[in-house]
DNA sequence: AGAATAGTGTCTCTAAGACACTATAGT
DNA sequence: ACTATAGTGTCTTAGAGACACTATTCT
């Protein structure tokens, strides 16, 4: 089907755009630049033309009889191996040109997955050496700064960056990167990681203890040389007002 | 095309998806219910099956050559008419049986034109005494309410009405629906109209001002009877991340 | 003068941030 | 005892809302 080259936009013109689904990935890394954690995102290398070899979000093509979410869940599973915590539609990028070949609309989902369902990929450097493997993963800043990925991910890659800065701010997104439990420090970690900047644990934690979504248990993590922290758990219910079960 | 009948599930599943361009259009009109103006919105009757003879909100297909958002604009403008003053992308509609004919993935987008662009047109009742015109204007409150229009219609109204009235308490939205000179009194007006609620004119003249996107002229507006308000304009630019010319 | 809205001043309450201080684990 | 983080208290500041008050036009 996308097999086809059109050599002329004539030929190109008469035929129907193409549906796609892609998706961007989100998960927190240690970052060996910082020490902290910070955002990396998964890229699948192309093996076909246009852009072949180059790196791009993972997608494909609309099973006949799967939600637009369930299309994105499926395909993400697919082509990454991945089960993603959230899932949430992004936006339709459309631009008549954004393919060299014939004219391709992509449904962009955006999805967050845990650290520890994500830990058997690797990043460029090694995926290079390793001869070329599928899968990579990449510092979402880094990659919102280059120019030499396939079609407008980079572009769309940037656009989901600033809706999930956004989104952390308001809803309740961040749970969604952490297990069943987790220390209030853990979920700064999230928030500093995902803005990009130190937040004060101790109005932190007020902010977050006031937000009535998370309720406190009766265990303690131990094992720090420090004073063992309150574990919390995640009370709250589905953030988007569409899609209301983005995935558990 | 979307005139053959499909008859069982084997054959439609066979078809890819079809993909159309939908817009929910919002206008500010004099309420006669309350005295006050409110949130109006424009709907065309279907002439075709599916659902034929019901109202559905103008939509149609993607040109071949059209980015989707001057597909949107194009297709507001063939089938109401309108000039859109803001236009931004809502949201991809895709699940499997919203159609129950073919499979129809919808991206659909919203929009604000100005009253004075769209006073030729009917509300419902004078509609359908005038023996079945294309077009005609409903409450969008009642809308959001109704069971009886066209796909999944009910639910993207439900869901372009909440994105309206929180992009209002944020973004620079508002202006779109006014003219080039305004006073600040017209303002408010508009934010109650979209939020259906009171404001305090002292506050809200404080808000406005120190939000730094308009600026006062020297003109004034007289002719009530009152103490005639002045004018301002907006002096801001488009509020969307993507799609930065949102139309003039 | 009176009605009506424009526009200003000011008080209160709440939330965010800065930051000092106390608590409790590990070593 | 010392270190590191957990967790509390409190001061300051900025903004939102309530509302009294003054200004200016029209009838």
């Amino acid at each position: 089907m996308s097999r086809i080259p059109f050599s002329n936009v004539a030929e190109r013109r008469e035929l129907p755009p193409a549906l796609a689904i892609s998706t961007v990935i989100f998960s927190l890394r240690d970052d060996p630049r910082t020490g902290r954690k910070s955002l990396w995102m998964p890229l699948v290398r192309r093996t076909r033309e246009p852009f072949r070899n180059q790196w791009a979000l993972p997608g494909g093509p609309l099973g006949p009889r799967d939600s637009l979410i369930d299309a994105a869940a499926a395909n993400l599973r697919d082509t990454t191996g991945l089960i993603p915590r959230y899932l949430e539609q992004l936006y339709a990028f459309g631009h008549p040109d954004r393919s060299p070949t014939r004219r391709v609309v992509s449904i962009v989902y955006w999805a967050l997955v845990r650290e520890d369902d994500a830990h058997d990929t690797d990043t460029e450097a090694t995926s290079v050496l390793r001869d070329d493997p599928h899968v990579a993963w990449f510092r979402a800043d880094d990659l919102a700064a280059r120019q030499d990925l396939a079609f407008d991910h980079q572009e769309i890659i940037e656009y989901a960056l600033w809706r999930l800065r956004n989104k952390v701010e308001y809803g309740s997104i961040a749970y969604r990167l952490l297990g069943e439990r987790f220390t209030l420090a853990q979920v700064r970690e999230v928030y500093e990681a995902v803005l990009d900047k130190e937040l004060d644990p101790a109005n932190f934690r007020r902010a977050l203890r006031s937000a009535t979504d998370i309720a406190e248990t009766d265990e303690f993590l131990s094992g720090g040389k420090h004073r063992p922290p309150r574990l919390y758990r995640y009370t709250g219910s589905p953030t988007h007002r569409l899609e209301s079960e983005n995935i558990a």
